[in-house]
DNA sequence: TATTGTTTTGACAACGTTGTCATAAGTGCG
DNA sequence: CGCACTTATGACAACGTTGTCAAAACAATA
């Protein structure tokens, strides 16, 4: 691999009269630089990152620690954020995953401290409190999706209680009274922020909430839960007194409404209006009619996180805001006005 | 940041007898150590990485470049199976994307380099040739999804052709004759072999083909294509020689599928048959019949992409083998025997 | 005890870069 | 020409680690 010596040898200059000009600083000769510039570039030489580290130098990687969201398609758009952020200032991200494991993450935290990060993004799958592994460690932590319990550390997290809200509302507005709620499992943050938000909406239109109509998608433990919105929408539907709509948890949930509604018969959004959650493109936007949803904005999420890194690095200990993202509606085709 | 240095001095002792502890590397009197590792704990020391890269010891990352892969959730599971046989190594993962943007591919390139990463894997969205930026700087580039059109790039990537003969023998075997395909767009390998190994399926089954059945889902430029497949589907249903299955590009086509079926009041699989393809569960799982489909193998493809890293390094120049991986059948609920 | 061999330890250089400081070269002015 | 001042360049140390080699400590043997 070139070395800064050997290009300072072939041009004749020194070692330091390159690493100016490598590094843009310091007054430089404009016959001097144009001429190592030539040589830098026919050498191919690529300034080595280890020691400029060593050197004192910040180092230009942030990393991203994960619980299991890796193994989920919304981490895509999240990490996405993150690279669109990072992007801008030339850095890139170096990642990982814990599985769940404590001992693991552990050992992850102390790989990017040997790696000298200069910002760490743990994002968690679930909206839920994650306490840090070891939180001496680091200035500039940012956790996403979910939050520090003691509420020490920044974290950046969705508007669940405000999506919950946005759903209960639209549908209120569109005319349906009659609306069943079929959520996400209970163990989770957003499960609880969600309906209150959805409470909410009910009280200040006035309307009374029939927690009858209120149920559960998805069976067993977090993480491996199985959807069982095609057989809960199914009873529903068939009742006399069906809803006219349906609020789901997730836009997968939707999905299976959708199938639970064909099989019976109806149409979508003549017969029953359809409202779901995370604006998961690739189902949300193939489904016939399209799926009106409220997103859940991974991508800002992932970007916000990145700037919320480097300020958090400059902030007074234990000052620890809890950013809340909103989550906006998409609106498509799967509601209709029944007033 | 705590050093070699302050630990041997805390512990009084040579750094190179920490150096030896921490590295679990030459004779060190059993006392020493216990004594020496007392104070590594409560130091929280660390090791820099950057200074042991520094004395030529091999850099503990490899990097991830992609195309647009980030951007699709097919990409998840191709990052989880790098990470996953990463993790066995202890190596960490360095991730960037191009964006589709060559400048900034050759940009990645250099900084990948600058951080002397130890091998890299370049993985596509779409399985076809590309050709990468700066081969002269890597021994080790492993290409994912795609392939070097010279052949000079070890790559691997998914038996396609193999995915299309294992869908309409399927079909084929379970009595079906007139059998509709939809398909992705055909700027991309996969849509020619896969349209290949149908036909060898009919050949072998003796069965025609007919050519008018076979119809395209997507429409666009790649990557912003637009799926058509419910209208496609529609209108080959309404026919009165309906084909008795269609044989879907992708599992997002199926779900189109199945709501153009539902709009005309024909069940799945009563009705009509569907098979897809990549097996993205999210949706396979969750459409009602659950669906049958071919496996994109991503998750292995990850795996062996850094298997074949670390082979890739010792090959000779030129040698360079395009592994196939197969691509197989996920039998659900979604296609029925007509015999 | 002297000798040999083995185990344990440490001094020191080197990796490639950048910050500090000094020197050299060039410029303007009296 | 001498002086101050600016611009351009380089010598050298330092960052934290590990490889090399030598020395010290200890054990075993004659």
């Amino acid at each position: 691999m070139v070395t800064l010596r050997e290009v300072a040898e072939r041009a004749g200059v020194s070692i330091k009269t390159v690493s100016r000009i490598v590094n843009n600083d310091g007054a430089v000769n404009a016959k001097t630089r144009a001429d190592v510039l030539k040589h830098i570039k026919t050498s191919n030489y690529v300034p080595n990152q280890a020691a400029r580290l060593m050197r004192g130098v910040e180092s230009s990687v942030y990393g991203l620690l994960t619980d299991v969201v890796a193994t989920t398609p919304y981490a895509v758009d999240l990490v996405r954020g993150a690279q669109s952020a990072l992007n801008e200032q030339h850095q890139t991200l170096l990642i990982a995953s814990t599985d769940g494991d404590r001992t693991r993450e552990d050992e992850l935290w102390r790989t990017f401290r040997s790696h000298r990060v200069t910002g760490v993004i743990y994002a968690a799958m679930f909206h839920q409190p994650h306490e840090v592994g070891r939180p001496e460690f680091y200035q500039s932590i940012v956790l996403a999706n979910c939050f520090a319990p003691a509420n020490d550390r920044p974290s950046i997290v969705p508007d669940d209680e405000g999506g919950g809200y946005t759903q209960a509302k639209y549908l209120l507005q569109h005319g349906h009274r009659r609306i069943a709620i079929i959520t996400l499992i209970p163990e989770i943050e957003a499960t609880r922020l969600r309906a209150q938000g959805m409470r909410r909406a009910f009280a200040e239109a006035g309307v009374s909430f029939n927690a009858d109509l209120e149920l559960r998608g998805a069976v067993g433990p977090l993480g491996q839960e199985q959807l069982v919105a095609y057989e809960v929408a199914q009873e529903l539907l068939r009742k006399n007194d069906r809803p006219s709509a349906i609020i789901c948890g997730n836009d997968q949930t939707a999905l299976q409404v959708f199938a639970a509604a064909s099989s019976l018969g109806l149409c979508i959004p003549q017969d029953l209006s359809v409202i779901g959650f995370d604006d998961l493109r690739l189902i949300s936007e193939a489904l016939r009619p399209q799926l009106t949803t409220v997103a859940l904005p991974h991508f800002e999420m992932g970007r916000m996180a990145v700037e919320l890194t480097n300020s958090a690095r400059e902030q007074e200990e234990g000052w620890a805001p809890r950013i809340l993202v909103p989550c906006p509606l998409v609106e498509r085709q799967s509601c209709r006005n029944i007033a």
